[in-house]
RNA sequence: GGACCCGUGGUGUAGCUGGCCCAACACGCGGCCCUGUCAAGGCCGAGACCGCGGGUUCGAAUCCCGUCGGGUCCGCCA
């Protein structure tokens, strides 16, 4: 080993050691005579001190050292004078005075500074990953996101999961994310597929007789990026055979309830035990099917009370089946017209066709929305909604799923615009009973809202044929302060039923078997009543590092065009390489103007 | 595929309603001084022609167009 001890290691009590550090120069300080070196490794930092008059060489050495040289450093481990102790260091009682330093890595000058936390443009961190991992910021998170899988696997041990790893190399699946594909060179023309998850894999394992299987596992799905969306990402995938719903519920939340308090102490849980919301009625109130629940700022309907209104736009959006719906902005009133004109702007974004406003002031009533609204009505929206004076109604009538998206928007909007929501608090809860198909425009079939795994509740059975849109699924998603964090159902065991489910999707008998042939045959010798989740790790860690994206949790990520900055990749291949896998690259076409 | 925002020395910013900017400040970097600092300090110095290309203008970092790079969002994400 090149050293005795770490840098966040030595105390009092080590006062009279001779002991060998290695780690990189954090700061230098040289007073010409003296010179101080703040040695830093993964554990800390430990002040080392040079004197030219005892250790001549290791004053050289010093005087040569750069921010981040790698060194060794061997020496006296001694009290600092009284009153030079430093309190902000773990390590501050003492000090190593060198007896001899070695360079062991010179390092240039670095693109940006290690040692300390000035933002950086992301491009520049994301080329130099290797520097920007070491700064304090991503080694916290690294070590937070250890300290979440550690306390996973723990946990999943303890309840009688067994790990199990599944093929990275797999097959695609027709539903679903665009799989990233690997030609086979043995089998030209063919090609394996990422897996999206392990989803059939762990459904097999369940009829392997595993029961309880879990996997800290890499997806792959190859689609646009997002601030909270990665090409590959890590979920704890689990599957449980024997069990209900709340069976599966239960363990999660059991693993979240024990887990926050140990990985990340400063937050706080909202509820416990978690409320179960209605796919529909996290819709319907909150806009949202991942809710923030930190706060309230629900959204209200007034269908029945607009009714009889003489609002053209509430009459069309009503009289084609649509809603009205409304958000009251508390404080809001005072909106300038380009205030409000910049929430309409925001609200077409969003898909709506507009946004209507009644302020409520001291003298009456103010907005868009004033000369179309009459008082009996306004009375009506501020007994339904509450909002009182001050406040700033916003209304969208359109088709309930355009309503429902821009409200919800305008509502996380407002959440950060007035600071509603506490950072330390988490809102974890359960959505459930969400619809097993959803109507494909394009296409005009019908999909998988979840996928098409997932059992159809049972009183729902019965309406497959007869009103599609019309069946609840038995699957659930994990909701925190705005983000899925998880997602899961019980699974189909049976072959008829899941055979029903692939026709009921549009695929005919062959496809079928093609496609999902392994899974049916598997469900003929012996397969459990068995249902799963995923949660996913990459999203925790950031709510619980307080990041603003998931890039910050993860070690080496790919920017939103998916290109790693660092590498290079990808990056175009080999003739030899595409020969060998019976591949030819067509140049796309450039777009005719 | 679309909308919006950003792009000034190594880093972070200022300047950007055009001329006082051959660009300022902080950190970093180099040299000298300094034996107790820990955001060490003091003095001196180097470093950007303002992402790139074109245009408008007597004159552009500052206005316009295009392009490249980065980000946020919509679509997409069973």
């Amino acid at each position: 080993m090149y050293k005795t001890h770490t840098c966040g290691e030595l105390r009092a009590a080590h006062i009279g050691q001779t002991v060998t550090l290695a780690g990189w120069a954090h700061t230098r300080r040289d007073h010409g005579g003296l010179i101080f070196l703040d040695l830093r490794d993964r554990d800390g930092l430990t002040q080392v001190v040079a004197n030219p008059a005892s250790a001549p060489a290791a004053h050289a050495a010093a005087s040569q050292a750069r921010n981040e040289y790698v060194l060794q450093v061997t020496g006296l481990v001694r009290a600092r004078p009284a009153g030079s102790e430093n309190p902000k260091l773990a390590t501050g009682a003492v000090e190593l005075e060198a007896q001899a330093i070695e360079i062991l890595g010179p390092a240039k000058v670095l693109p940006f500074q290690v040692n300390d936390e000035m933002p950086v443009d992301e491009s520049v961190r994301l080329k130099y990953r290797y520097l920007d991992l070491r700064r304090e910021r991503l080694q916290r998170n690294l070590r937070l996101r250890h300290n979440v899988v550690k306390f996973m696997r723990d946990y999943m041990s303890a309840h009688g999961f067994l790990e199990v790893e599944t093929p990275i190399l797999f097959k695609t699946t027709p539903e679903g994310a665009r799989d990233y594909l690997v030609p086979s060179r043995v089998h030209p023309g063919a090609f394996y597929a990422l897996p999206q998850s392990p989803q059939q894999l762990k459904q097999l394992l369940m009829v392997a007789g595993v029961e309880r299987y879990f996997q800290i596992a890499r997806c792959f799905r190859d689609e646009d990026l997002r601030g909270d969306r990665q090409p590959e990402f890590t979920q704890l995938d689990l599957e449980m055979s024997f069990v209900h719903r709340d069976d599966v519920l239960a363990i999660v939340e059991g693993l979240y309830a024990e887990m926050i308090p140990a990985v990340a102490p400063h937050k706080r849980l909202a509820f416990a035990p978690w409320p179960k919301l209605p796919y529909r009625e996290a819709v319907a109130r909150y806009g949202s099917d991942k809710p923030d629940l930190r706060f309230g700022l629900e959204l209200y309907d007034l269908s029945q009370i607009m009714a009889g209104s003489e609002f053209k736009v509430f009459q069309q959006a009503l009289g084609a089946g649509g809603v009205v719906k409304c958000l009251v902005a508390p404080g809001c009133a005072g909106y300038s017209r380009k205030d409000v004109d910049d929430l309409t702007t925001f609200a077409k974004e969003q898909g709506a066709k507009g946004l209507a406003t009644l302020a409520l002031t001291a003298g009456g009533v103010e907005g868009t929305a004033k000369k179309f609204i009459r008082p009996a009505e306004v009375e009506q929206i501020r007994a339904l909604t509450g909002a009182k004076e001050g406040d700033l109604v916003l209304f969208v009538a359109d088709a309930a799923a355009v309503a429902h998206k821009t409200l919800g928007a305008l509502r996380l909007l407002f959440r950060d615009r007035l600071n509603l929501a506490d950072p330390n608090l988490l809102a974890f809860a359960w959505i459930v009973d969400f619809p097993m198909f959803a109507w494909n425009v394009e296409e005009k079939k019908w999909d998988a809202e979840h996928h098409p795994f997932t059992m159809p509740k049972q009183e729902h059975l019965a309406l497959m044929d007869s009103d599609p849109g019309a069946v609840l699924a038995d699957a659930y998603d994990m909701v925190g302060n705005g983000y899925e964090l998880a997602s899961g159902s019980i699974r189909i065991h049976r072959r008829d039923i899941q055979f029903k489910i692939f026709e009921r999707l549009g695929l005919d008998e062959a496809e079928i078997q093609k496609k999902f042939g392994h899974m049916l045959e598997a469900f003929e010798y012996g397969a459990p009543p068995h249902g799963g989740m995923a949660p996913g790790v990459d999203r925790l860690v950031m709510l619980l590092a307080d990041e603003p994206n998931i890039r910050e949790v993860i070690p080496f990520p790919k920017n939103q065009a998916a290109l790693d900055l660092m590498a290079q990749a990808p990056s175009p291949a080999e003739p030899k390489q595409l020969a060998e896998l019976s591949i030819r690259v067509v140049e796309p076409q450039p777009a005719a103007k």
